[in-house]
DNA sequence: TGTACATCAGTGAACGCGCGTTCACTGATGTAC
DNA sequence: TGTACATCAGTGAACGCGCGTTCACTGATGTAC
C-alpha cells in the first residue's frame, strides 16, 4: 500500500536520507540518539524499509560517523582557508593552528558529531571519508617540517601530540570535567600554543618566545 | 516474603552493594552497562529495593563515577609511590611523570571504568572524591613549579593542558582512532615527554634536552 | 524484662515503553523481445 | 510500440526483549515505657 505522507510509492533516494536524518539524530544527542525506529518516522518510511540499504544499525552508524568526520576536517579546513599569510614558514604556522582551531570550534558547535565520529571501533573495514581530519593534521604538520619552522626530529608522533591535546582539551570541556574547581576558564589557544611548544615550533612573527597564553594569533 | 538465596530478610549493606555491584557493571561495559536491574539480580535483590537507598538511576551511576575517580586517583598515587629519588627539583619531575603514568596505566586497563568517571554532568552537586585525581594533578603541579622545575608562569593552566594531552591520547587509543594510517604505535612516554615539553619542565637527570621519544625514565 | 508499636528495608507484580529485526507480502520499475 | 516478466524497494504486522519505575504490601528491627 502506498504510505500516507508520501506521493510515490518508492522514495527515490532512501539510502541518501537514511543517512542524513541519522546524522541528525547524531547531532542532536550523540550516537545513542540514532534510533532505527526514529530515522524511520522521520522519512515517514516503514522501519523494515531501512533494511534494504542497510545491512544492520551499526552500518548505518558507521556511515554517520565516516560523514561526521567528513564535516570535522572540512571545518579544519574552512579555517585554513581564511589564512592570507604568503611567507612560507610564517604561513605553515598559521595554517597549523588554523587547523587545530577548527577541530576546537567544531567540538564546541557540534559536541554530539564528535563523539560520534571516533566512535570505539566501527566496522572492520570502512572507506575512508574525503576530506579526512587525519590528513589535514598530517599534511598541515609535514609543512611545519618542510619550512623548518619545527625541528625535523619532532616530526615522527607530531600527529599522536597534536591529536592528543585537541581531541583531549575538547572532551573534558563537553563533560564539564573542567568545572571542578575554581579554575581559570580554559583557553582554547592557550591549547595550542601548548601543543606548539611540545613540538617546538618556531614562534610566529610578532609573538614572544615562548608563546604564552597571553597573545593571539590575528 | 524472604527471598531465596538470602539467609535474612534484610540485606545488610545494600546500599553498598550496589554500588560494587553497578561497579563491576561499569567496568565491564561502560556506563550503559549499568542496568538496574542487573545490578539487582546480582544481588539477589528485587529491582525495587533499590529505591529504598537511591532516588534513581542517575544517582547510582554518580555514585560509580565517584568511586571509579577515586580508583583512577589511587592508582596514580601508586606510580608516585615507586618515586625514590630524593633530590626535590628531580623528584618533582618524577612524581609529575609518575601521575602522567598512572593515568595512562589506569586507561589501558580500566577503560570503561575511566569512561565513566568523567560522563557528562553527574547530579549538580557531588561530593568530592577522596583522594581526586584532579588534586593529585595539581600538587604534582606545584611542587614543579616550586622547585623551579618548571617555569612560575607556566603554572597557570598547566592542569588543562597536562590533563587534556594525558586523556586525548588515553580515549583516542581506547576508540583505535590511532590506528588509521600506518602510524608508529604511539608511545605513553612519548605523550608525558611532549606535556613536559610543553610545560617547560627542566629534563630529568640523565637525560638529553629536549626530552626526545628515544629515552626512558628508569 | 517484656511488650506495643512506629519505622525501616525489603517484596512481587504490574505499567508503559520503545527498541532492532524478521517475515511474507505487494506495488513500481525497467528491460528483452 | 506494446507487453511479459524479473527485479527492486517498499509495507505492515509481529516477535522477543529488556528496561526504569511505581504501587500496595509485609517481614524485621529497634525503641519507649
Amino acid at each position: 500500500m502506498r504510505p500516507k505522507d508520501r506521493e510515490t510509492y518508492h522514495h527515490g533516494d532512501l539510502p541518501r536520507a537514511l543517512v542524513g536524518a541519522a546524522v541528525e539524530l547524531a547531532r542532536s544527542g550523540g550516537p545513542d540518539a540514532v534510533v532505527l525506529r526514529e530515522v524511520a518516522r522521520r522519512l515517514h518510511v516503514s522501519p523494515a524499509a531501512m533494511y534494504r540499504h542497510f545491512p544492520d544499525r551499526d552500518a548505518l552508524l558507521g556511515e554517520v560517523a565516516r560523514v561526521a568526520r567528513g564535516d570535522l576536517a572540512r571545518r579544519m579546513l574552512d579555517e585554513v582557508e581564511r589564512v592570507h599569510e604568503t611567507d612560507p614558514q610564517a604561513r605553515s604556522i598559521l595554517v597549523f593552528r588554523a587547523v587545530g582551531r577548527g577541530y576546537l570550534r567544531f567540538a564546541q558547535d557540534e559536541p554530539n558529531l564528535l563523539a560520534t565520529a571516533f566512535l570505539p571501533i566501527r566496522p572492520p573495514v570502512e572507506a575512508v571519508e574525503d576530506p579526512s581530519p587525519w590528513h589535514v593534521l598530517a599534511s598541515a604538520l609535514d609543512d611545519l617540517a618542510a619550512t623548518g619552522a619545527m625541528p625535523q626530529e619532532r616530526r615522527v608522533g607530531a600527529e599522536t601530540i597534536a591529536w592528543s591535546a585537541v581531541h583531549g582539551f575538547a572532551s573534558l570541556r563537553a563533560g564539564h570535567a573542567f568545572e571542578v574547581s575554581g579554575e581559570p576558564a580554559p583557553d582554547p589557544e592557550g591549547v595550542l600554543d601548548a601543543i606548539s611548544r611540545s613540538l617546538e615550533v618556531v614562534p610566529p612573527p610578532g609573538r614572544r618566545h615562548p608563546a604564552g597564553r597571553s597573545g593571539r594569533i590575528p
